[in-house]
DNA sequence: CGGCGGCGTTAAGGCCTCATCAAGATCATT
DNA sequence: AATGATCTTGATGAGGCCTTAACGCCGCCG
């Protein structure tokens, strides 16, 4: 079942959309302004966001730049017609896709079937497993075979989630400085063998001998799955 | 450069696509219906497809079936105001975007930034396997028929990766030198000797006559698939 | 026939990189 | 302001890579 997640501050528009999407089999959630709304995407972590960009606390952009900072999910602006500066803001901060109210039901479903479609070849395996552990990509969370979570810091998940992503692949060290620390950072290897030394002692069964994540001296790391 | 392919009939809206879109540094190209339209596709190969769907040889959604059979890259439709069910029609085929006529150019820039920007990651690097060996620059590594990895240094891998680079053609020992080495090396070709009688040692099935590796004396050595 | 230059092979030493540990600095939270 | 977590930085030993040199082979040419 797609869940949806409705950013909406007029109660018509909720109802009808909460009425049309539950008939089609969407699960739908709803959140009346900005800030409840950001949160209950990091909470419910929807498969589609519709934002309204009228919102009494935030502007839309604002909202768009945040759910962007660290997930991908589809987003579907609704805005009324003639602001296109709006649109084309919405579009560059990262929206999706655009819908003009009034709108028609059928409009809306569609861009909805459009979205959802769309979003589901692009984290072609968000969720890898080892045998040992597990990485999932989208909800960033690593468990062991026995549910239990395994506790990562932001620069550990940052590396990690880096190497998972090019799975099979040799990622440089330049790479991986670059992304996490920024370009200014190229050079500080020692940096990578303290995390990778850091990881390896949480998701290795044998960390100074490593099966998952290993080490082409002098080329750079490489996650094998 | 991206390349652009814009399917319209419409002379005027040709022209003002053309020029706007050159002036934002895409490379256009263009097709009045929609049998030369798919051919430019297949023989243009572009990054974005911009299809109005009121052309006069073929319905919409057929010219995106017909893209959509094999291959996936995005498509923003074109189409006049009003037409809600076409639209439908035209996302559900696969579209990716969608902008009603008359539309503003700011608006069909953004969504053409977003289409590119979600279609992105898509680098793909070619795969030589020779029968005795695989070279996957991509994931810079080698690899035997039994999917054991063949261990490479640093130094050996940029001479190999330079080689395959250019497959079949011959490359002089002072480009491989400089390459690797720097300028200052340009003479120092005993290295080469060393770094080649390595590489065969680890990758040709008899070091002693190479059948992949091959010097051609005086001149240089060349990577033989 | 003998010298010469280019190539392949091998081995040893120096140096660089890696893994690991630990302590100081910084940040977030209360 | 204090506490705990996280990030940064430095030091150390071990191992591997790069460099360098030596030697034998082969073909070419005087």
């Amino acid at each position: 079942m797609t869940r949806v997640l409705v950013i909406d501050d007029e109660p018509s528009i909720l109802r009808a959309l909460r009425i049309n999407l539950s008939a089609r089999q969407y699960e739908v959630s709803t959140a009346a302004d900005g800030t409840s709304g950001l949160a209950a995407v990091a909470r419910e972590r929807p498969d589609v966001l519709i934002l309204d960009l009228g919102l009494p606390d935030m502007e839309g952009t604002e909202v768009i730049s945040g759910v962007r900072g660290w997930t991908s999910i589809p987003i579907i602006v609704l805005s009324v017609w003639g602001q296109e500066s709006m649109k084309v803001a919405a579009l560059d901060a990262g929206a999706d896709d655009y819908v003009t109210k009034p709108f028609g039901m059928d409009e809306l479903l569609a861009r909805l079937r459009a979205a959802v479609r769309r979003s589901a070849p692009a984290p072609d395996e968000p969720v890898v497993n080892t045998g040992h552990f597990t990485v999932d990509l989208a909800a960033k969370r690593v468990t062991r075979p026995d549910q239990a979570d395994v506790r990562l810091t932001p620069t550990e998940w940052q590396i990690l989630e880096i190497l998972v992503r090019n799975r099979g692949r040799l990622v440089t060290q330049r790479q991986l400085l670059q992304e996490v620390w920024g370009p200014a950072y190229e050079t500080e290897s020692n940096y990578l063998r303290v995390y990778l030394a850091q990881l390896r002692r949480k998701l290795e069964p044998e960390p100074s001998q490593p099966r998952y994540l290993l080490t082409e001296p002098g080329r750079g790391y490489r996650f094998q799955a």
